[in-house]
DNA sequence: TAGTATCCGGAGCGTCGCTCCGTTTTGTCA
DNA sequence: TGACAAAACGGAGCGACGCTCCGGATACTA
């Protein structure tokens, strides 16, 4: 549907000289051990230096923070957007695939450290970011929802944009809090998304 | 309880000379005005500039930006505060008076641009924010919880730091947009606290 | 009015995002 | 192979910001 590559990162493949592609692959890896320890929020200093390489390489591969992010994390996005027809497929009901499947989700937000935040920021420094997820995940959200309504496990009217902003907004914050855990806020929203026994 | 003053604000009668409390108060009405418009995030060169005032005369009042915006927002934040009580003794349930409850405290982060993003922040430049509004609110949300489940209104075993935090976090991020709804998710979210009426 | 504790202001340092441009590398073609 | 142009590189440099430091101004006191 849109362009090959993610939001505006440069094609893997369309870049004519080796050593571009090589200094691609090197930010890349080096972005991704960085996020680990500095969240994704890490000055772009400390990437390029992990890398070996200048500034201006890593902004001529990524025009824009969300571009790094994203391609460091492109993988796991798709993953998580192809686990969503599959698991319509395995589940036992809709509403336990869309059970599981947030709960991939919020798996991958809560082990990216700072993610959750930068996704709903209210700078736009992300906003690409913020579109990326969009774009590949929402329409995986809302077909499992629509299955989930159309089998009657849960009442109609929830907006799937509603809903995936607001599982990404529960993820936000100190990780490692014992006295916070996401999942069980969002089990008593989907607790409440139930429909009544009652047809 | 704690101290007179909030976080690590200055005492505003304590201080000797004429001109400190004066300019107190004058960096205090700067600082809500440009909190209006450029969130709590706003540079404190701004504030001081509009107040007409030297940063360090921010910084010696309000050491850190934590206390600056607390002491913005104290008078708030204590109405809601006291407004707990009263909603338990006012309202139809205890249940009622938690969600009424739960409004004011929702309108107020609403209305505050990016201050549902600082209680949250994943740096700690406003742990000591964080710490006030639960030194201060904690309480009440456990009351009014606490009486919800006295009353068999709803489920037990709902911590209300977590819940605090939950609602906290679903208020962050990009303000004004009209496919979210904050209120839409927590709405759900007391939908499945709420105990099934079968007694 | 003189003296002093208190308070004020903004220059200055370190960090960060992002860009600009001289230099180096790579692929190509004779 | 050797030369040449296009492509990519690297880091100095600029503006913005947080926060501090210290010489100067100001308000109480006697």
């Amino acid at each position: 549907m849109a362009a090959e590559g993610p939001v505006g990162g440069s094609p893997p493949s369309r870049s004519k000289r080796a050593d571009a592609q090589r200094n691609r692959e090197t930010v890349l890896t080096a972005a991704a051990e960085v996020f680990v320890t500095s969240g994704v929020d890490a000055p772009i200093r400390q990437i390029a230096a992990r890398a070996g390489v200048g500034m201006a390489t890593i902004y001529r591969h990524f025009p824009t923070r969300a571009d790094l992010v994203t391609a460091v994390y492109e993988h796991q996005i798709e993953a998580c957007a192809e686990a969503g027809p599959s698991l319509l497929a395995s589940a036992d009901s809709p509403f336990d695939a869309l059970r599981q499947w947030i709960d991939l989700f919020v798996d991958f937000l809560v082990t990216k450290h700072g993610l959750a935040d930068a996704l709903q920021s209210d700078s736009d420094r992300f906003a690409a970011l913020h579109a990326y997820f969009l774009d590949r995940l929402l329409p995986v959200c809302t077909q499992l929802l629509d299955a989930a309504v159309a089998a009657g496990d849960i009442r109609p009217g929830t907006q799937p944009y509603e809903l995936m902003r607001g599982i990404g907004n529960l993820c936000v914050g100190r990780d490692n809090d014992p006295r916070y855990d996401p999942r069980r806020l969002i089990a008593l929203l989907l607790q409440g998304l139930e429909r009544p026994r009652t047809p």
